[in-house]
DNA sequence: AGTTTCAGTGTACGATTGTACACAAAACGC
DNA sequence: GCGTTTTGTGTACAATCGTACACTGAAACT
């Protein structure tokens, strides 16, 4: 018999011999993949069971435990997962060359084509940042924060924002960061093919990141000096 | 209200033994608050249990859908008083003079001794906002929503920002919204008690507000003209 | 007073859960 | 080739879940 799973398993695997090893790298693909699957029709991860995903991924449930201890775990590892996710994002930005023109534009065109391709896990890190157990939570700031240090390592090194110190530089750049991430969540549950909604929505994420790298410039500034009269209320001190 | 008799008789006011449906408001009430109890512990909502909400309430499981007909219905109650909370809290800001100095600190302070006193509640939709069921999130988007437009007419009773067309306004006050939510995230998660930590936490958050209101002021202008070079490079067209 | 209403109780049932244990068989080291 | 590992299976069990039904007792109504 091809293998020793009596149950159907519709897997276009090599039905001759994998390693062992291979195999079971295999499994443990599904089972994860399974986990994300299940989260794509809306639910938490919190609530899905051992059980649950076992059956999703085509093994019997006690085939969890010889990959995870426990759905934690394997929780864990999509996390680190999506973090490798992120940061080939960064990676392929800083392909991009400098100060092309729309720039702004075209960063945010590659970050949106990044969230559409990997879907399943931006889902994932949108929905168990601030929800789930504490354990991903902090897992998911954990990697949220590196990211947001390679970012402003970045602009390092491109001299942007040269004048300012690298504190500030970080927190800018955390606010980029949680401008994409909300952005990420306004994306992917928008509406099957709406081209409308979805180009309003993307001119709305371009115009946040002006106002963010604007604000930034100023950001050593004495404020009230030289400011629009408007916003000399809010700009005290 | 006081008597949910359909005929609206005056109520008894019997000292020791409440009204029937003041003792129904009463358990109904308790059982919102455990639901909020356990979620104070780290749970997600949609992980919770019918049967384990009704035992946090010292109450039969059963007596459960005398209130609500699912966990699901109990949730978009806690959305709705949530949403009430954020109200009150728009309300005090607006009683907060015009222009005093360091308005912006005071703003921030107000605001988190508002999440520290709804400590729950800001865990609940902090958490829900992005986390669980569809419906749920969506109700908690509405009340967001709704929040950002008071703000946004705020500012334009104010007279504040008055050469921003409407969207331009309502998108930044959505910004700031959304700094709110994740400084409430900040504030939730901090540990018991660190002045120094929580400092830093309400200056950062400080400075992301200030970036937000600067960065708005220039929103309308054409970009590229009259900025500093470095942020150039982001802000062509 | 007598009657009705209804929030909350008690019991019960089927489904599902996490996990323990023994076992099968394929891949591996020798 | 043979014994050993190791991946996945099958069975089992206690716990928990959501929910259905009949019931109670006190408040509310007439």
């Amino acid at each position: 018999m091809r293998t020793a799973t009596p149950l159907g398993r519709a897997a276009p695997e090599n039905p001759d011999s994998l390693s062992r090893s291979a195999r079971k790298d295999l499994t443990r693909a599904n089972l994860l993949q399974a986990a994300l699957n299940l989260m794509g029709g809306g639910r938490s991860f919190t609530s899905l069971g051992l059980r649950e995903i076992a059956r999703e991924a085509g093994v019997v449930p006690n085939a969890f435990y010889r990959h995870f201890r426990n759905t934690d775990e394997l929780g864990l590892v999509l996390v680190e997962e999506a973090g490798i996710t992120l940061r080939r994002l960064l990676r392929e930005a800083r392909k991009m060359d400098v100060a092309p023109r729309d720039m702004l534009r075209r960063s945010v065109g590659v970050y949106q084509e990044h969230v559409k391709r990997n879907r399943l896990q931006f889902v994932f890190i949108s929905s168990e940042r601030s929800g789930g157990s504490r354990i991903l939570r902090m897992a998911i700031r954990n990697e949220v924060t590196h990211f947001t240090n390679e970012m402003a390592q970045d602009f390092r090194l491109r001299g942007l924002y040269t004048q300012l110190p690298t504190a500030s530089l970080q927190m800018v750049c955390g606010m980029i960061v949680m401008t994409m991430l909300a952005a990420a969540t306004d994306i992917l549950d928008l509406p099957p093919e709406q081209p409308l909604l979805e180009g309003e929505m993307l001119e709305n994420f371009v115009q946040q990141l002006k106002i963010i790298l604007f604000g930034a410039t100023r950001l050593n500034e004495t404020f009230g000096v030289g400011t629009a009269p408007t916003a000399r209320a809010f700009l005290p001190d």
